[in-house]
DNA sequence: ACAAATTTAGACAGGCTTGTCTAATTCGTC
DNA sequence: GACGAATTAGACAAGCCTGTCTAAATTTGT
């Protein structure tokens, strides 16, 4: 593994202070000396990590946002298919947890480096599901006033469950995503879906919409 | 300020790696002496320290559970209102982004620590909050199937905003809160509402459909 | 006012960590 | 196989932190 892959392992275990350059040295398999030629000192090292994982997610992200459902089948399975790849993709992999615990152990400490986190994070991905969620209801599969909100509140919804162990930094079987996923989507779909759900008039709905 | 108050602050800002005795003696006003004559070393400090908050975190969720609407006059304004004292009283104030930040930050170095947590606390109180949402459905002003997944939802949505500043350690301002609030809640009703609100048929209404 | 208990400042040893330095070793490439 | 570049182990100084100790000062109860 490599260096500033340990280092996000050892940074995040540890927290910035609690993690020793031995103890990254000796996980990745080399000398103390390799990781401050590399990186001059523990804090760029700190900041090399941060931005490696930011640019990571964010592209885990933005590659499952694509997969988005725009002319779903059977939304509720779809939606829920959706909600569980964004969930085994980008919040419950490793560099997800990995910069989660990272942004909220060091947040406070370097403000900068985080505000550059939100805007090239959450300051452009939640845009990017809003607009799939308004293409949705634009096609008719959705009954949305505000897709900014909708779309905040089906992440809020489909993690609903999970929240207690990501706080103490645990994985969720997969069953539990998959249990929070289906009871999120449900309660989303009661607040935001058609009354009638159009059954096989799919394809023209899609076609006029698009 | 108490020298477990002030601990509770320093090792939220710095991590338990990163704060010092020394730091915390200088901003309690006490002698760093003074604190090993009261709580032996750093470790059963920290200790001290979050079963104190969890204590305080518990009172304070269940006495604000305990204003929860069971006669709601008007149901959307009494939930947005619960939900408004829920952030202030438990999840924004001192006590509550305290607890929050040592258990994100410490969880894995103390598991058996936060097991006691997740037990008294969250073990708790969520099935305090889920048997208010049964008995609102029970009187007919909600159509729940599963009050535990409900009661989950119901804070995700009141939060769903939020979640960002929380990552960060900031806390939201009141308008934000309340906005947050107010949209989870419309959410949540368009979810779970009964069909007509039953106006001032409360009564008959309740029992009818009870 | 006095005695007991608590608190204080400061020194101190021991341990750990960072970041540098050096000399030897290994690696990649021709 | 040979040469230059990278990596390694280990020593090292400087600094910081924990936890203990002591003797003086302060507070508390009576």
């Amino acid at each position: 593994m490599s260096i500033v892959d340990t280092a996000a392992s050892v940074f995040c275990r540890e927290s910035f202070a609690g993690a020793n350059i031995d103890m990254i040295a000796a996980e990745a398999g080399v000398s103390r000396q390799t990781i401050y030629n590399h990186h001059g000192d523990k804090e760029k090292l700190f900041v090399a990590i941060v931005r490696d994982l930011t640019e990571r997610c964010n592209a885990g992200i933005f590659a499952t946002i694509s997969t988005f459902p725009d002319q779903p089948k059977d939304l509720e399975a779809d939606l829920i298919a959706f909600a569980v790849r964004m969930n085994h993709n980008c919040i419950c992999n490793r560099d997800g947890k990995f910069l989660r615990k990272l942004i909220q152990t060091e947040g406070g400490r370097y403000p900068e480096l985080f505000a550059e986190w939100r805007e090239e994070g959450p300051g452009r991905t939640w845009p990017a599901i809003a607009a799939r969620f308004a293409r949705l209801a634009h096609a008719g599969f959705l009954d949305i006033d505000d897709p900014d909100v909708a779309a905040r509140q089906f992440m809020a919804l489909a993690n609903a469950e999970l929240q207690t162990t990501f706080m103490l930094g645990g994985t969720p079987t997969e069953d539990e995503v998959v249990q929070s996923a289906t009871n999120g989507v449900r309660t989303f779909l009661r607040a935001f879906g058609k009354r009638q759900p159009m059954a096989r008039a799919s394809k023209q709905g899609a076609l006029a919409s698009a």
